[in-house]
DNA sequence: TCTGGGGTCCTAGGACCC
DNA sequence: TCTGGGGTCCTAGGACCC
């Protein structure tokens, strides 16, 4: 038996526990340059605001209709997000954190279920703010269809699956392009099939759908069929770690894509080294403006393997620049770019290199954790690498964002 | 006319999620 | 003028091995 807990309008709640003046009103989280609408409240939901529309497309009806529009604080929202996965984990010890907004407990199926549920999202509401839609059933993607049955209750928010026959009929309500896991390529597909509900696929036969679609969507059938098939978590390591940005001006040199991709590299090994991490590769990934009309879209990435996992900056600034030159083509407009790292493991888990000597890589692991952990007391940035360059904001735009209320003393909330 | 059977690894691309 | 950033998994095809 599986529990989504699932915070509603995660974002916008977020920014409402800190600025009560914004219940009530139509309130939307753009995401980075204040380019999309990621969030949403029920009021901006109403006003026919869609998931991902780009801001400057809506602007103008929102501020007509007396809405708001916040640029994305993601420490209050990651900060936020640790509280309340704290409160579950203390009453489900067997979490699985899915995403920043929401997280699957695996339990015993008992009668006071749904009165625990309960219990727990009142306690959530009532230490962080936040409201939160709770869905119990059998698999997870039954699971997500409870928690968005749960959403519109006004009263106690938590759905149940428990009835074969109550199920079936829900299914039967649901439009298959809203199962988790079907997107917009399957489901004109599906349709295609004469497939419409959740509950036409449920009856769908096996070997069809492991025909056409493969592994992944007869896993879904199987888990809509109450048979759980999605294994829990645990939150085990992470296997990639990125770090990419779309720019405010487009950029040309390669000076500047260099300097601004050893940033994003920089920072990368910074969370793999917090994380206890070292990765194997490193991918390089360029595009210009996908929605120019003046030039031919252009985009490529380049992998770059170490002959040994590292942690440490220096060689992924190597690679970085290695992986940019393959890639970069004079002349072009960029719009983005950005880099991951591959190939994760923990550190030390991975093999020696039997030629390889240890006593340098040794000394800059020192130095580096020196350079952390200066740059945790005194301020990011406050030591760094000096081919990098001396400030990279100019490129990003955050026009409307709120204080980091819960994460910077200098912007604590004020009380009186 | 006719061309085996069993593998591994890598890459690119596609699909999905939040 | 203005269109995000972070992930996961699967599949197909090519190159190679014996």
């Amino acid at each position: 038996m599986y529990i989504l807990i699932d915070c509603d309008n995660f974002f916008v709640s977020c920014e409402r526990a800190f600025q009560p003046h914004l219940q009530n009103r139509a309130v939307v989280v753009l995401s980075n340059n204040d380019g999309c609408v990621v969030a949403r409240s029920n009021e901006a939901k109403k006003l026919g605001i869609a998931m991902g529309s780009p801001y400057f497309k809506i602007a103008e009806d929102l501020r007509a209709q007396g809405g708001l529009a916040l640029s994305s604080n993601y420490e209050l929202y990651a900060d936020m997000s640790q509280r309340v996965m704290n409160l579950i984990k203390e009453r489900f010890p067997n979490l699985e954190i899915y995403s920043i907004d929401e997280a699957f407990a695996e339990v015993k199926e008992t009668e006071s279920i749904v009165e625990e549920a309960l219990s727990l999202r009142n306690t959530i509401l009532q230490q962080t703010g936040i409201s939160v839609s709770i869905g119990i059933a059998p698999s997870k993607t039954l699971c997500k269809i409870a928690g968005e049955r749960a959403k519109p209750l006004t009263r106690d928010k938590v759905c149940y699956f428990h009835n074969a026959e109550a199920t079936a009929k829900i299914l039967s309500e649901v439009e298959v392009g809203n199962v988790w896991g079907i997107g917009r390529n399957l489901k004109p597909r599906l349709n295609f099939l004469g497939i419409f509900t959740a509950q036409d696929l449920v009856r769908a036969p096996a070997g069809l759908i492991r025909r056409h679609f493969g592994i992944n969507l007869e896993k879904t059938v199987m888990e809509l069929q109450g048979i759980s098939c999605l294994a829990h978590e645990h939150n085990g390591e992470q296997q990639s770690l990125m770090c990419s940005r779309s720019f405010e001006h487009e950029v040309q040199t390669f000076e500047e894509l260099r300097r601004i991709l050893g940033e994003f590299t920089d920072s990368a090994c910074q969370r793999l080294r917090r994380q206890g991490g070292e990765a194997g590769g490193i991918i390089v990934y360029l595009s210009t403006n996908r929605f120019s009309k003046n030039e031919e879209f252009y985009q490529n990435t380049s992998f770059i393997g170490l002959n040994r996992a590292s942690a440490l900056t220096s060689k992924f600034l190597k690679a970085m620049e290695q992986g940019l030159r393959e890639i970069y083509r004079e002349g072009k407009h960029y719009k983005r770019a950005g880099i991951t790292l591959t190939e994760i493991r923990k550190r030390g888990a991975g093999q020696r290199n039997l030629f390889e000597t240890e006593a340098d890589e040794c000394r800059e692991q020192k130095l580096l954790q020196a350079v952390d952990d200066l740059n945790e007391k005194l301020g990011a940035k406050t030591i760094r690498f000096g081919s990098l360059s001396q400030e990279i904001k100019h490129f990003i735009r955050r026009e409307h964002r709120s204080q980091s209320y819960t994460t910077s003393w200098q912007e604590l909330l004020k009380v009186h």
